[in-house]
RNA sequence: GGCGCGGUACCCAAGUGGUAAGGGAGAGGUCUGCAAAACCUUUAUACGUCGGUUCGAUUCCGACCCGCGCCUCCA
């Protein structure tokens, strides 16, 4: 079996193969930064940065670009507003989005920027130009002809060739040929910041930004393009429509669309209140890695309801996997081997292998898992787990985390850092108990823990239970959980 | 209006033409100085409603109800 998953553009769930036998050329359309990344953002780049990871797991060999767009009309405006270049605003949003990728265990890709590419960008609109397919009007802006490109409208399966011009024609394009065609060139109003450049001053539309740094990248025909489903009409839509319109030759390969998800049963919206960042989280107490599996585990064409009792669920099957994984290496076993708890190990393996290529089904493959993890608990309890079947078991294990990236219990200093900008960016009435419990045990050493661990356990073997509980209370304020197995004391951090 | 997606137990959420994964929560239990962790048992005669096809449908078809998305730069 091979990867299966949705095709947008044929609209229906295909067989994956690259052009290049083992080499897969990817690009996402990434955010506009000009804001805080919020959570529906993190959903899509989350999906697809499970596609990339499951590819890489696959066997091929990845290379994945991602834009960054540094430059809009909601960009040039809020810079005006603030005061400050356009650089200076999407700089710090988009170290935000990339602090707040990397929370989430998002794996980076190339990044390109949109303003690194203005030239290109002139040149791709004079070559659309020569073809007839794109024309200035006269404030200097330049539009894409739609009605040159007969394919216009394949990938969101819309039929423009009935549709009426005029209903819906912005005031303030009333110089283009018909209502449909989009701005590759946006010549400045005044006021506007602009760049210099053969065409004249002005800005990229929206769409040029991927069609020249993706085919600059990947080349003029690549494997798979990628981003939210809003994308579908109109932004790719019209990349297809420019790119192919230049080179006469297929664009993308495979188009993937993750789905928008609900807060609480209801769009998320700033309008209704329910509009969440990852740092509004973070500060609410949650971990990334709770996050990070809600975000991960329903079906990227989904829609995933997001929910503070599902972020509270996933913290408990995060949990059940970290402590697994502790029992496992901490386990004194006898040595030798049990056959059937290879094969549970490699059942897991291979569902979870089948699961993911069937459409990437992420719900199958954390159940397999949770699965293996409740047997091989259960064969723990019973002692039937011998020496040589750890390996195998921390292999699914792993092979589980390389997908969904949650087993490595780093969530504590990245809370911390997150409640450092808090305190920095005037945010303190947000940080919540919960957060600061999360974060406290941050303060203290594994030396000092370590020693306390030790007299709590040296006052119960000597069956002082009051010293004991005394240092085990001690401990739990300050954010520790300590369990006493027979192989030992086994603490972490809450 | 056009195109599309979904309605599964208390909650979240997979899935199949032959009678329902996984997790959470609840209840009971095992283990345990305490506390955890872990395990076991238990919680859908039933998969929005009504028809149809079929030996048999939650799974296919049709209608309807409800929720949601896209159709002007929101991932």
């Amino acid at each position: 079996m091979a990867l299966r998953f949705y095709n947008t553009l044929p609209g229906k769930v295909e067989e994956f193969h690259p052009l290049e036998n083992n080499q897969v050329r990817m690009y996402a359309c990434g955010p506009t930064v000009y804001d805080y990344g919020h959570i529906g953002n993190f959903r899509t780049f989350v999906a697809i940065d499970i596609l990339c990871r499951f590819l890489r797991q696959s066997g091929y060999k990845v290379r994945y670009v991602m834009n960054i767009t540094d430059v809009d009309d909601k960009i040039i405006r809020n810079s005006a507003r603030d005061g400050v270049s356009v650089k200076q605003y999407t700089e710090k949003y988009e170290k935000a989005f990339l602090e707040d990728s990397a929370t989430l265990n998002i794996e980076q890709p190339t990044l390109v920027r949109a303003t690194d590419h203005i030239p290109e960008m002139a040149e791709f609109v004079v070559a659309l130009e020569k073809k007839g397919f794109a024309y200035r009007a006269e404030d200097g802006s330049y539009y894409f002809r739609i009605a040159k490109f007969p394919g216009y409208g394949k990938l969101s399966k819309k039929d423009f060739a009935g549709m009426e011009d005029g209903a819906r024609v912005d005031l303030d394009e009333y110089d283009k040929d018909s209502a449909r065609d989009f701005a590759l060139w946006k010549a400045p109003k005044p006021g506007e910041a602009f760049w210099e450049t053969p065409i004249g001053r002005g800005r990229p539309g929206w769409h040029i930004e991927c069609s020249v740094m993706s085919m600059e990248e990947l080349g003029e025909t690549f494997d798979l393009h990628a981003g939210g489903e809003d994308l579908i009409f109109p932004h790719h839509e019209n990349e297809i429509a420019q790119s192919e319109a230049l080179t006469g030759k297929p664009f993308a390969h495979f188009w993937f669309h993750a789905r928008f998800l609900l807060v609480e049963g209801e769009k998320m919206s700033k309008s209704l209140g329910n509009f969440l960042t990852l740092r509004d989280l973070v500060l609410k107490g949650y971990k990334p890695s709770s996050i990070r599996l809600l975000l991960a585990s329903v079906p990227y064409r989904h829609q995933l309801n997001f929910t503070f009792d599902g972020l509270k669920q996933m913290a408990s099957n995060v949990d059940k996997l970290r402590n697994f994984q502790l029992r496992l290496t901490a386990a004194q076993l006898p040595a030798g081997v049990n056959g059937e708890i290879q094969q549970l190990a490699n059942e897991a393996v291979e569902k979870m292998r089948s699961a993911l290529e069937d459409d990437l089904n992420t719900a199958q493959a954390q159940a397999a898992i949770l699965d293996m993890v409740r047997k091989a608990n259960a064969a723990l309890d019973n002692g039937l787990i011998k020496k040589d079947d750890v390996p195998p078991l921390l292999a699914a294990l792993e092979r589980f985390d390389d997908i969904f990236a949650v087993l490595k219990d780093d969530d504590a200093p990245k809370m911390k850092a997150i409640l450092d900008w808090a305190k920095a960016h005037d945010r303190q009435k947000d940080i919540s108990q919960g957060l600061l419990d999360a974060v406290g045990s941050q303060s203290v050493s594994d030396v000092e823990i370590e020693n306390k661990v030790a007299a709590m356990e040296a006052a119960r073997r000597a069956r002082n239970f009051q010293l004991s509980d005394a240092v085990r209370a001690e401990l739990t304020s300050a954010g520790l959980i300590i369990e006493q197995t027979k192989d030992g004391i086994r603490w972490r951090r809450k």
